[in-house]
DNA sequence: TCTTGCGATGAAAGCGATTTCAGGCACAGT
DNA sequence: ACTGTGCCTGAAATCGCTTTCATCGCAAGA
């Protein structure tokens, strides 16, 4: 592997010169300049990042935690992030979370211990001071995505998930539903309860009523959707319509209301929420709140790069739910 | 952040002690290594990344390269090698290839100038003499997955794609079906040549014969996968059970095969290949040859791991296709 | 008592870049 | 002809760690 000294051997200048010409940090007469350049060329030579960390005490890097990179769900928005990596010439490091408050801490140190340059975090367990202390005390910029922390709002990036949750219930309303039952995600994420908040809002301001007994709390997963389902059957049997929390609990309720002999859409309607490509391969298709994930992960890195080298991109901080409509729902005829 | 002069200064110890005390290669007297740790906790010590990777020349981490981070089948893959890593204090660096030979280069290049230890490689668009070059004569250890490239196989972790091919077509041979059609995927790629290989095989064996009617080339997505289940109709209407090269084809397929009003597994039976969480959700749930990604996930880390540090840990290189029955494959009776 | 040997530690030399600081050179102005 | 001004370039310090090599002290053996 090449150094620096003997790219300026070859090319008989000084190392000093050398940097210059690959950092365009000060000009270099055009002569001498294509001599380093075609060195450079001659011995293929890579500038080691490790030195180049030393000195400039920058990676190049930017690290991301989510919950599960396998994930469609944070798949399509580590998909965003690296887009935007790599136009800028950054790479990735990625680290999983698993959505537990240690696991998450180990995480985020050991990519801080890797000197990223920046992060792009999205915890589920971490309690919201602790992400304030990152944020703030942290020793790299870091953006949050999925969370929206009141005191720290400029580097979140989120949903409008009570907007979702009331579309999907005004759009179940608008089909002639009036029971409508929700299966909500774990209540200590904030997005299961503004979604819950804006079914209620929804609910409210038709004049359709708030009953507690058509809400169950599940997981956002699969088989946490068939129980609660199973669960909301019983309960309320004469429901005509369920909103799922997200998609792959309307996944596994889907599953429970076809072993319960209910047809979807036929004889209860379905809306999920995220949109992950999951939706449409059900069947029926599932009709959901489309979560824009992709550019979402776009946002969180043009917002880390903000940070990092003080320019102004635009960035859209909350993303607005829309509405893919599939074959899930069926409007009420009476 | 504190350096090691600091912790030195504060342990009253050179730092080279705190250097050995930390990383072990020396042993150190406990009383001075105990003042040593304190000094390290108090000051609330890290390394710092550069400065041991340009002493050391290793970084730490090792660099993947997957067509796609974001698709459930590569998904899986990389959080077998994530888990491995992390097990082992190793960081990921990621960067996709998208399928492109061009930019599976750039991404390559990209890591290996980040100076990771080692390199997990899934390429589709690079040819195999570039690989085995990479592998030869490349900085840093690489092993390959999902290819098998003769000259470097002790670096390949692969599917016995024939294999998978020939169970397909076996079991619903053994389900009564003679007229059984095939998808395959791009027959550039060696996997889907594999596949086909085996289906080809086992019908031979079985005196089912083969007939290239019954085969349409397609891209292993499921657009594709519909396109050609409609050229197959077309073709050969008399067909009782159509093998996918992949699920996401098979997902395709169902669609088409709905829409032109034959029932799955009524009419016609399904198989696909991969077994990506997807095919639980299809209705009907898919039948389908399992690719344990997750374990060679692992495999190639494990891989890459005894290039590193020159253990001898046991590696499986070549994986096992495993039928998983669901419903979308119906008996015969005639 | 004097060596010998060994374990524990320190001093210092890298690792390969960046960056500051200063100097050299050419050219223009007087 | 001399000085001032800028533009280029080089020398050398620096980043923070690892590792070699040398040294020191002490216990054991002669």
């Amino acid at each position: 592997m090449a150094t620096i000294r003997e790219v300026s051997r070859l090319a008989r200048v000084s190392p000093a010169t050398v940097s210059r010409v690959l950092n365009g940090t000060t000009p270099v007469a055009p002569p001498t300049r294509e001599r380093v350049l075609q060195a450079v060329a001659a011995l293929d030579y890579t500038p080691n990042a490790f030195a180049r960390g030393l000195a400039t005490n920058r990676s190049g890097g930017i690290g991301v935690t989510v919950n599960e990179v396998s994930s469609p769900y944070f798949g399509a928005f580590v998909f965003g992030v690296e887009q935007v990596a790599r136009e800028n010439g950054l790479h990735l490091m990625v680290s999983s979370g698993f959505a537990d408050a240690q696991s998450e801490r180990t995480s985020i140190d050991f990519l801080l211990s890797r000197r990223c340059d920046g992060l792009v975090v999205q915890a589920e367990g971490l309690a919201d001071e602790d992400l304030i202390d990152l944020v703030r005390r942290g020793p790299a910029p870091v953006v949050l995505f999925g969370r929206a922390v009141a005191e720290i709002e400029d580097v979140c990036v989120v949903m409008r998930n009570e907007r979702g949750g009331a579309m999907a219930a005004e759009y179940l309303l608008a089909h002639g539903h009036r029971r409508i039952a929700h299966v909500t995600g774990p209540l200590s994420f904030p997005d299961a309860r503004e979604r819950l908040q804006g079914y209620r809002r929804a609910l409210e301001a038709a004049g359709a009523g708030y009953d507690e007994r058509y809400v169950v709390e599940s997981d956002f997963r699969e088989e946490g959707g068939a129980r609660a389902t199973a669960r909301l059957l019983e309960r309320v049997p004469d429901l005509t319509a369920i909103f799922y929390g997200n998609d792959q609990m309307a996944a596994g309720g889907m599953r429970t209301l076809r072993e319960h002999g209910r047809d979807v859409p036929g004889d209860v309607s379905v809306i999920g929420f995220d949109d992950v490509f999951l939706a449409r391969y059900l069947t029926p298709t599932l009709t959901t709140v489309r979560q824009p994930l992709i550019d979402m992960g776009r946002a969180a890195a043009h917002l880390l790069l903000n940070r990092l080298d003080h320019k102004r991109r635009e960035v859209v901080h909350r993303f607005d739910p829309e509405l893919v409509e599939r074959q899930s729902v069926a409007r009420i005829v009476r």
